[in-house]
DNA sequence: GAAAACCTGTGATAAATATCACCGGTTTAT
DNA sequence: ATAAACCGGTGATATTTATCACAGGTTTTC
């Protein structure tokens, strides 16, 4: 059950087997059905979760109850919401499932204690931050692009979203409408010919 | 010199003597004129910066020569490319500096010795890494909206940028251009009349 | 297995935003 | 000290993108 976090980890660093029980003893596996959520806007964001099969969202409802994705969570992703977790205010994001999926769940306490007890996990979640503050930099350059050339690098790093989540997820992750979105594919098929 | 840093680590942790001693060796202060690279796109980003006075500011030259401004760092903030610190890969970004300023340098193993040598400083740097990922994921959910709502939210949230920067460049990090950004300020002034 | 809900594509139109051009006022460089 | 560069505002216009409406295909639900 464990062993998918656990090749993810090793590409990172080295656990000894101790430290791999200590890790095993807070993580609960949770399975979640699609549209399930697990965390609601207003709550008190107080887990990580860790995904070994399936796809997680996370979103803000605007105003005209417009969907805005932030992020996506595939397998091998950790997922949460870390201003509300951080700071104890109630969160303005959902996360919900797209597809059944199954997640391995830390409570907040026990993760900073594992960031005292094992070193090497203290590193492992540095690297997981650093990374996804690196590309979500990377995603804020191109929303301040036009929406054509937002696709194009949407197409050069993720295209492999395309075959797990719907063309109105993608378009709200993009920022920018389903419609455009489909003109947009539209238009680069007939551009490849 | 240091204490500008100290006194924004003791907002988060407490360092002994000793500790403080330990980071004082890894400083370097630099002096940094207007207009002056601290990183250039190319390089292979090496260093963590600390602004103790003045302002910089990160960002990427597009086809065009249309800079996109992806992040400012002013007193008391970090500023780097973690990216291309972590991977060793050439940055796409610059970081020069839009004030006269003075920034503490730290390179980047003697940053990562630290962490092993003082878990404190472990622990500041981690909060400094989730406290700017949330609001980078912030800014990303607001470059999804129309540009009305991410002047609003600027306001909200940054207006004392305004009297630090020009408004081309906070045109540039919302994602428009520097014409809708005043025809907004107009129509907001017009409107709170 | 029929009805409802959902998904994608596409046309017509409206709204938002960018582009281009020009202005006067300020700062910078020589 | 003067010219050059920069800066922010504003009008006219072009381009991009959203909105609305509808249609056919698929999936979900009872």
């Amino acid at each position: 059950m464990y062993t998918t976090l656990f090749a993810h980890i090793d590409q990172h660093v080295s656990l000894t087997d101790k430290e791999k029980e200590m890790l095993c003893a807070v993580l609960v596996s949770k399975k979640v059905r699609r549209r399930q959520y697990l965390l609601q806007e207003g709550d008190v964001c107080q887990h990580d979760y860790f995904v070994i099969d399936g796809c997680l969202r996370q979103y803000e409802v605007g105003e005209n109850d417009k969907e805005n994705i932030v992020q996506f969570a595939f397998e091998n992703w950790w997922m949460s919401d870390w201003f509300s977790m951080l700071t104890g205010t109630p969160t303005v994001y959902n996360i919900d499932a797209l597809e059944d999926s199954t997640v391995l769940v830390v409570e907040k306490k026990a993760l900073h204690q594992l960031f005292i007890d094992i070193p090497a996990m203290d590193i492992y979640f540095r690297n997981m931050l650093l990374q996804a503050y690196a590309y979500l930099q990377r995603r804020t350059l191109y929303l301040q692009k036009p929406a054509e050339e937002r696709y194009a690098a949407f197409v050069k790093h993720y295209s492999w979203f395309e075959q797990r989540v719907s063309q109105q997820h993608i378009a709200s992750f993009l920022g920018i409408t389903r419609e455009t979105l489909s003109r947009l594919k539209a238009q680069q098929i007939k551009s490849s010919r």
